[in-house]
DNA sequence: ACTAACTCGTACATAGCTGTTCGAGTTAGT
DNA sequence: ACTAACTCGAACAGCTATGTACGAGTTAGT
């Protein structure tokens, strides 16, 4: 899992406390192709080949396995470029302040797209690294949706007689569902996100 | 596709209009076992092996092929039963009288356990047949609770802003959403349905 | 300009899955 | 009891994927 004699890559993965393992322009660029095929070519389909990574990339296979020795390290690595892309898509964005249904409201418009573009990355990523893995990853992410539907229930807008946790992964699920749809066809992409916070509203608020 | 000299069972589907393709109970028997294997491993991963299938069902990879002829066609099968079971259960449940709130509380209640079962059996279904042909054998099944969804609409209890198709959307995404939280023990077995069911109406119902 | 880093194609070993064939044995139905 | 239906294991061919090894070429950085 370690011998890379003198084929490519140095090192593949950063050691966490220690220097940022300083790399060539080269294959940095390289590295950014293949994370950005890998995206294109889980998202098609979970079941994607390095071969067809590889040529997604337009690099070699060898190259490839240069940079990452097996393939769940690849699917690891991409999860986490997603996930740390959405994070800082969703750093501009104040969701603690305001009514809470109007941050939900902002976080949808914001959430849509990241969510369109990395859905299908999802599937893969539960088939092949488990999804206590996954949702250890989305962890960071998954808090912010949390901390903003509690801040709703301490505030009375949001149901307090479901559990948050249910409530969070309503957010998730509908925004997924809205996504698909919006790719089969079944939603316009101009009218989805105005139904999918219309219907999440609803369903996270609470009566009376 | 079709070359069966002497191997196993001379009929594999039966001919639409034609006789019901006797078979000898043996092979009935056998047949029930594979697709009830089939559902097993598909539920564990969508990318079970034929191998693994015959082993589960107790049965030689062999007669498997005997029975149907492709790993295809097998999902297939065992996608169009567990449909007509679901179609099954939901025979006996009245879904046109009563108030559609109080008719949704009940498919709910109904739905529930069956698509917890066959949840896990989609994500198969839809890498390996496409979503066309899904959506397609989903149509019967889905038709009861649009018909329910259309019929709330018009008495003025489910929100008309948005598309019909997208509540039935709502509806299963949720039902499958909480199948899987129960799954993970992130809901338990016993709230889980009142916590969908309490979402659901507030997803569907139009505030005034 | 020099060197280390990096990339490439080709090729190899290994392994798994699919679908089929053969031949012989077992079982159900009449 | 007889036969057709059915099942079984073993073995084969073809394909595809993974991960490694080699050797030679190219490129970035100092």
């Amino acid at each position: 899992m370690e011998a890379r004699s003198r084929g490519a890559a140095p090192e593949t993965a950063a050691p966490p406390g220690s220097a940022p393992a300083r790399r060539r322009a080269d294959a940095e660029r390289n590295i950014e192709a293949i994370l950005e095929a890998a995206l294109v070519c889980f998202g098609r389909g979970p079941s994607a080949s390095m071969t067809e990574i590889a040529r997604t990339a337009g690099v070699g296979r060898v190259t490839l396995y240069g940079h990452f020795p097996s393939r769940e390290a690849l699917l690891d690595a991409v999860v986490e470029r997603s996930l740390a892309s959405a994070n800082a898509a969703l750093d501009d964005l104040d969701v603690d302040s305001g009514p809470p249904d109007e941050a939900l409201r902002r976080l949808i418009a914001s959430s849509w797209r990241i969510v369109d573009r990395h859905r299908s990355l999802l599937a893969a990523a539960l088939e092949h690294l488990g999804s206590d893995r996954v949702r250890e990853q989305h962890a960071s992410v998954m808090s912010r949706v949390e901390r903003l539907i509690a801040r709703g229930q301490a505030a009375g807008v949001f149901a307090t007689d479901v559990p948050l946790d249910w409530l969070v992964t309503t957010f998730y699920t509908l925004t997924h569902a809205a996504a698909q749809a919006a790719d089969d066809g079944r939603l316009t992409p101009e009218t989805a996100p105005a139904v999918l916070t219309q219907t999440l509203l609803r369903a996270l608020t609470s009566r009376d």
